[in-house]
DNA sequence: GTAGATTTGGCACCCCGTGCCTTTTGTGGC
DNA sequence: GCCACAAAAGGCACGGGGTGCCAAATCTAC
């Protein structure tokens, strides 16, 4: 594709998502039909289609490219960095992304709150960060290692909480700072990374389990 | 509904949800139709429809209701129990409740695993599993602390993770004990309850965490 | 300017989900 | 046992999402 091409494919898949941002917001998800989306975009129903697999697509544009921005950080850590610091490092990056980008991500969010069907799809992005953190953090684990994979998996989870937390805190106050919230959430979560490469001791007492029934 | 009527219903609902799990299962979730399970099941379309609202439900009806286990088990605590306390004691309840269905349980597991569309489907029940865990932890605390939210949220992803990742064990081992299994897992969570809710802490012990495998 | 590749548009189709109405199947009252 | 009534099931048609296929338009290269 030439460099041209490129631009005018970016220029009608901006176009296509404004046009649905705006017909959501303005009479509701599904009360729009992709024909209209298309044909506020000026395009065909088809080639809308090929621009964006399907309808709830048109407004995850951007946390789709969220992740690929923590991949990317996490791709090119240098040897010696920690999980724990890059991990860090591509949630701060993220929160300075998703905040520098503000005034296109608000109005998305505003129709994703107001639309059960598309909070349910945003349950998914939800997964997919928590997928990627664990691919994260389990790497250097062995896959083997039940209760590793567990605990990767709760340092995961946690993370997911926090940072979905802070955003949802940040588009119901816009002036905040995400990266401070998201800071804080770190911090949070900090208890739960291993001390250093020290694998070892979690012992669980059956007693202890027993009386927290 | 009589007394009668209830158990029809319930039969057919059992026979469209083993239909569907067996179509499924041997050729794929896209390549069934509605219209196959309805037969398959020996009612109409319409009427497949009138007892399961979507394709997708015909397999989450197990995940739904141990989120109500789960409800039931917070709504009837007693005053004096601590939060942390009946969380636990909720999870474990779910837990057991999975582990005593296992039979039929893990054949719609196998099919999901499967099919990416259901993964995604089977996300929102993770986000609903948040919100449950959240509801029930920020429940105490003014809504407008930020930093308390942040808190809460950390917590209900840590509870989330941890518990997901032990059933997806528990999926792939089935013999293991998930009971056990999310008794590790809650005590990995346990750093991040609030010092407060001062009950003895989980800790872990090797045999435990062994057996657990 | 023309040939070839790429993109778009148009069309038809499948199937999900739903509103509406008819038919069948219970469920009392006598 | 019969009838009136309610409730569930079936049938039908429609809107709309998503896709394969082919023709038309547009772009690119020579």
């Amino acid at each position: 594709m030439s460099e041209l091409q490129a631009r005018r494919d970016a220029q009608t898949r901006a176009e296509l998502s404004a046009a649905a941002i705006g017909l959501f917001s303005e009479r509701g998800f599904a009360e729009t039909t992709m024909a209209d989306v298309a044909a506020a975009a000026g395009v065909s129903r088809r080639t809308a289609y090929r621009h964006y697999g399907n309808k709830e697509d048109l407004i995850f544009e951007h946390p789709r490219r969220w992740i690929e921005v923590f991949r990317r950080v996490v791709a090119g850590r240098e040897e010696s960095e920690s999980t724990k610091k890059v991990c860090c490092r591509g949630v701060l990056e993220v929160a300075a992304t998703i905040e520098a980008t503000k005034a296109e991500v608000l109005p998305g969010y505003g129709v994703v709150a107001a639309t059960p069907s598309l909070r349910a799809r945003y349950a998914r992005t939800n997964r997919d960060w928590l997928d990627t953190y664990f691919e994260l953090i389990a790497a250097d684990l062995p896959p083997d290692d039940a209760p590793a994979m567990l605990r990767a998996s709760v340092l995961a989870g946690a993370l997911v909480g926090g940072t979905d937390r802070a955003v949802i805190q940040w588009f119901l106050q816009p002036d905040a700072s995400l990266v401070a919230m998201t800071k804080v959430a770190l911090g949070l979560v900090d208890p739960l990374w291993p001390a250093a490469s020290k694998v070892p001791s979690y012992e669980l007492r059956r007693d202890a389990v027993d009386t927290a029934r």
